[in-house]
DNA sequence: GAATGTTTACAGCGGG
DNA sequence: CCCGCTGTAAACATTC
């Protein structure tokens, strides 16, 4: 029986880990957008406890997201100069927690690494057309030098949240033209003729992903942290984007707007 | 120099 | 007892 959780804190320590922490901070920041300053803003606005022996406390903080998959660093717009990166959370490491505790995460959210660096890749060549195809120049080299290497990390069709078809797709090593497909997520519904065929609820249906100017405000913070919740909301607010490359579809873990897009660059 | 980020090491704890 | 998760400390690199 988990101990109750108390709306708030005082100077106690609260039951929470800094990836918790880490993790509220970022779902409740407008973009799921995060420089580490400003998690660390959140966490002392929020538990009092962490106004006090900044450096100790900090520096694990910074040991969490470096060391855990589950946090993804965003490269700062290559025209906007500023310190350090952005960090968000990997969009599969939602059921890292039991019940949407962040008490304590049943199991330690893992990426491989093949698939790290793609998504990393990805992640860096968001600010420049230029960098985007010199990558995936290096990701054909390297599934024409070694394939194997390539098709076992492959992620399966499960990662695009939005999508209902079932079929994996199987890297090609074949050089297609580069695109992006921006999937709008459907809320998951019954297996039944009439739940399927109805129309999407009110207000889901012509919900706008992809504009920079609406961005979707955080939910209220509130104790205790509802994970799943926000974990849903989180699905709503980031479709997932499919990289369609010659591996297949690859998921991009990024953020709304949609840096693919033809538009301007999104500034974070 | 300070802030940020990476890595290694180790200890405590709980579960299997 | 082993393993995995977490917290802490520390060294070091990078960037502004």
């Amino acid at each position: 029986m988990p101990r109750p959780l108390k709306m708030t804190y005082g100077d106690q320590k609260p039951p929470y880990s800094y990836i918790s922490l880490t993790a509220m901070a970022i779902i409740h920041s407008p973009q799921r957008l995060l420089p580490l300053s400003e998690i660390y803003r959140f966490i002392m606005e929020q538990f009092p406890y962490y106004r006090k022996n900044t450096q100790k406390w900090q520096n694990s903080l910074r040991h969490n997201l470096s060391f855990n998959d589950c946090f993804i660093k965003v490269p700062r717009n290559v025209t906007k100069a500023g310190k350090g990166s952005y960090w968000t959370l990997h969009p599969m490491a939602f059921d890292m927690f039991e019940n949407g505790s962040l008490l304590r995460r049943r199991k330690r959210f893992r990426v491989k690494q093949l698939e790290k660096d793609i998504s990393n890749w990805k992640l860096a060549a968001a600010n420049t057309e230029m960098v985007n195809h010199y990558l995936d120049d290096q990701l054909t080299q390297m599934a024409f030098a070694d394939p194997s290497r390539i098709a076992g990390h492959i992620p399966p069709s499960n990662y695009d949240l939005g999508n209902t078809s079932s079929a994996a797709q199987i890297p090609t090593y074949k050089a297609v033209p580069t695109t992006v497909t921006q999937l709008p997520v459907r809320p998951k519904r019954a297996f039944t003729i009439e739940s399927l065929i109805a129309p999407d609820p009110e207000g889901l249906a012509h919900m706008d992903y992809g504009s920079p100017s609406e961005a979707k405000k955080p939910p209220p913070f509130n104790l205790p942290f509802n994970f799943n919740e926000l974990a849903a909301q989180y699905h709503l607010y980031f479709p997932s984007f499919l990289y369609n490359s010659q591996y297949g579809n690859i998921p991009c873990y990024q953020k709304t707007p949609p840096l693919f897009h033809n538009g301007p660059l999104p500034v974070f």
